[in-house]
RNA sequence: CGGGGUGUAGUAUAUCGGUAGUACGUCUGCUUUGGGAGCAGAUAGGCCGAGUUCGAUUCUCGGCACCCCGACCA
């Protein structure tokens, strides 16, 4: 893309009321604009690096076997009584329209996905499967905070799974643990997101969070470094030892919970009598698991994780661009001419390049290459046409090297 | 929801009970061109409402918004 297109435009300062870093280097770098307190847009950039974590999202849901769907946000007041939720959710957003007919806005959608499943679910041969989307939440926090990390509207992937007993749910609930490390491990999280014992299982008595150590983090863990699992502040308060290894060297870390996993039981298929008829054409209930990672969430914690004080700085998997040309300058023709050559060449192969092709000075153009945090920043000037190389820079270790046009192909095509 | 703080051009800020100033941005012109340039000119502002006062952006009260701490939560 051309940056000089872009109708979005980085600036020099901050917000003076955005105190979250993730907060402040997006909005400076133009990637998300706040609407009100927990409410965000996605711009061109930002919107970029979303798509690209539900993209690997939807690649591990699907490959444990999710189908993917989209429900509706607005939820009949009736569906959420059936669960006794209209009353004692207390962030439950409610809208009435003229007629004084009363809607939930949908804080998550267990209320919804059950009554639906329940349309096809009738015997033990329909078991089992998993549903998932990607949907914008809302909850009526009373305090929004800490940027996009904790909003009122947000988008999450839910997923609900729905097995014939307790043992066929536990052997896909185990599953989806290797699963979300996938995901984490792809965002670029891996290294500091940990499976977190929570209180809430309904029958294993553990719920599992991933939890992700930052100083941004809300949530106190105990990491066990033995076997690298961590243990909910809820849960140490019972027990002062790890629940894998019986370690009791655990040791205190401030995290962000970026994902969870829970047991629901037949918690919500109860209420709406969503059953199967088993072999002997008893009529069972459905066991369910579901299973949540809020996208927007690992984009915040992505920034507040590597972003450093010269901006963001982006994973190759989940940046906005693979690659940020910067042409100095753009007087020089020739300079330019050489640009887009190099522009159209990469892009024909599939490389996704922002190419700054606007009139500025080079200070500004690489202090804003560097807040975009584009992995990597190739400059082309009349000095590197001299010497007939590229110059290339990687955002994430500052390191700068001369390399000529089949070295640069290469580096834009690895990883 | 309890406590605290802050609301001045698009952004960041200054001053002041009596004409609201600066920087960046934006626009025009010229110069400049490897780390947020220089000169000249232009543009644009007191959150809303009530009160005090001859006069309020400033003081008082109320509302709203935003931020922080706490409680609650992906």
């Amino acid at each position: 893309m051309r940056q000089s297109k872009l109708f979005t435009k980085a600036r020099k300062e901050a917000p003076a009321d955005e105190v979250a870093k993730n907060a402040k280097l997006l909005i400076r770098a133009g990637f998300v604009d706040k609407l009100q307190a927990g409410v965000y847009t996605y711009l061109p950039l930002g919107l970029r690096v979303l798509k690209n974590i539900e993209n690997i999202i939807r690649e591990e849901m699907n490959g444990a076997g999710g189908q993917e769907i989209l429900m509706p946000s607005l939820h009949p007041k009736e569906f959420w009584q059936t669960t006794g939720r209209w009353d004692t959710m207390d962030d439950l957003y409610k809208v009435s329209d003229a007629s004084g007919r009363e809607n939930a806005l949908g804080p998550t959608h267990e209320e919804i996905v059950v009554p639906l499943v329940k349309q096809f679910v009738s015997s033990y041969r329909d078991l089992p499967f998993a549903t998932y989307q990607f949907q914008n939440k809302f909850r009526m926090e009373l305090r929004a905070k800490s940027g996009i990390l904790r909003g009122r509207e947000f988008i999450m992937k839910d997923m609900y799974s729905f097995h014939r007993d307790e043992a066929d749910l536990v052997a896909y609930y185990e599953m989806m643990k290797g699963v979300y490390a996938r995901v984490f491990e792809r965002v670029g999280l891996g290294e500091r997101t940990y499976l977190t014992f929570a209180s809430g299982g309904s029958f294993s008595k553990y719920s599992h969070e991933f939890q992700t150590v930052t100083p941004a983090g809300e949530d106190t863990i105990y990491v066990c470094d033995t076997c690298r699992v961590a243990v909910n502040k809820e849960i140490i308060a019972d027990q002062s030892t790890c629940p894998s290894c019986e370690s009791g060297d655990l040791h205190e870390e401030t995290a962000i919970e970026v994902g969870n996993i829970f047991d629901l039981k037949t918690k919500f298929s109860d209420p709406f009598k969503l059953t199967y008829k088993d072999e002997e054409g008893k009529e069972q209930p459905v066991v369910m698991g579901c299973y949540g990672i809020g996208l927007g969430r690992i984009l915040g914690t992505v920034v507040e994780v590597l972003g450093d004080d010269k901006g963001l700085v982006w994973p190759r998997a989940i940046a906005p661009f693979a690659m940020h040309l910067v042409e100095i300058s753009s007087a020089n023709t020739a300079v330019h001419e050489e640009a887009e050559k190099l522009y159209r060449e990469l892009s024909g192969q599939g490389v996704e390049v922002l190419w700054d092709d606007r009139e500025a000075r080079a200070g500004e153009k690489f202090a804003e290459s560097d807040l975009m945090g584009i992995p990597l920043r190739v400059v082309i000037s009349e000095k590197t046409l001299t010497e007939g190389k590229f110059e290339i820079k990687d955002r994430a270790t500052g390191e700068v090297s001369m390399v000529n046009r089949a070295e640069l192909i290469k580096m834009c095509a690895m990883k």
